[in-house]
DNA sequence: TTTTCATTGACCGACAGTCAGTCATTTTGT
DNA sequence: ACAAAATGACTGACTGTCGGTCAATGAAAA
């Protein structure tokens, strides 16, 4: 027959070999050439694997995500309490470890709020209930444990999608200088409200 | 000499007469040869008050964002609790009344998030801070009022900020289903946690 | 007072430049 | 010999610019 190669693991390839450019300036700067250049392959051979610019952004964000769920599951059995977990949970938004996916993520959302495709809509989803899955188990754990009130698990929702706002916000505004600083704040004020201990209130 | 025009506002009726069709296209599938053709001008003259297509959402998002806040006032004037107060800040990201402002606003927040520019960046820490600085108020008179805990101020800022987050997520995810449910019973949530009562805890 | 005309800002669409995406052709490995 | 894979020239569409036109105005001339 002829050559047959990996189409998945050649998107791949070409994916990560863009990976430094496509952090170091935004999609919507770049050209398909450049793109296809820097991957060194024909623009056409571009369109064999991608069939646009934004599906090279999404692949690599699948990419890296991957990695950092993988990362991020282990730092998560390293801690005990409960609040410890929900900020490692939280680092995303602000360590140097995620900062290229971050970077990436960050293009990926603009791109899903301009053009939404339903592939990304997919994926978004599956992102949001995969986390969100996990932060409740997180919780659901601290309070079979009796570390936390019940009532935590209806501010799940509000606590997971705070972590976004804020990443949003720090980005799109100069409103947020300290990322980091102003997520573990609220996190402590939650757990403060939150974690069992003597009563407190007036 | 010649004709003069007040260029503010001849830039502000041009916003306003491609308000329908922004709001129902988004913009990065129109071309500024339509956006002329709808405001009655053509293609050069619409460079003549807008750098580009993308400051056209800037200036109608600016626009709508006035009327909204007058609105929103009056509206937080008719309520009495601090969580009612704080239900009716939130209402901008579901309300009827206020969809065209956020259909244009979920553009201008991707458009910010692609190709930040410094005046962009800067309204949106204008309204960022003025929106805060709303909430805290909120927030302040219910702890003088002896309403709720002094907590709650380190709540704020993760608070506010879970309002954009929610709202991103339900567009750009389908995890999302009923932002107005969501939202308001993080609220409720947050309220029995910090508002003023017997103490409930263990 | 009326007419003429120079000046200027507003307006415009033709055009140049750029780029995304296609496709006819060539290359490659079996 | 063959077919998948790779390619870059090509095309159509779009953005942003630029040179030129037009209409309003006031001042000078009649």
């Amino acid at each position: 027959m002829a050559i047959i190669v990996d189409k998945a693991q050649k998107k791949r390839d070409i994916a990560l070999a863009c990976k430094e450019l496509l952090i170091d300036s935004s999609i919507n700067t770049l050209t398909v050439s450049q793109i296809a250049k820097t991957a060194g392959i024909g623009k056409g051979t571009f369109y064999e694997y991608f069939k646009n610019k934004e599906e090279l952004i999404f692949e690599l964000v699948n990419l890296l995500m991957h990695t950092h769920n993988e990362k991020k599951a282990e730092k998560l059995a390293s801690v005990t309490s409960t609040r410890e977990k929900i900020k490692v949970f939280y680092e995303f938004f602000y360590s140097d470890d995620a900062s290229e996916l971050r970077t990436l993520y960050k293009e990926f959302i603009a791109i899903s709020l301009l053009a939404p495709k339903d592939e990304m809509i997919a994926f978004q989803t599956e992102c949001f209930n995969f986390y969100y899955r996990w932060v409740e188990k997180i919780i659901d754990e601290g309070i079979d444990r009796d570390e936390i009130l019940p009532v935590a698990k209806d501010l799940i929702k509000g606590m997971y999608t705070m972590g976004e706002g804020m990443f949003i916000a720090s980005l799109a505004t100069e409103g947020i200088i300290d990322l980091e600083a102003d997520i573990n704040r609220y996190v402590d004020e939650i757990f403060e409200l939150v974690e069992k201990k003597e009563c407190a209130h007036v």
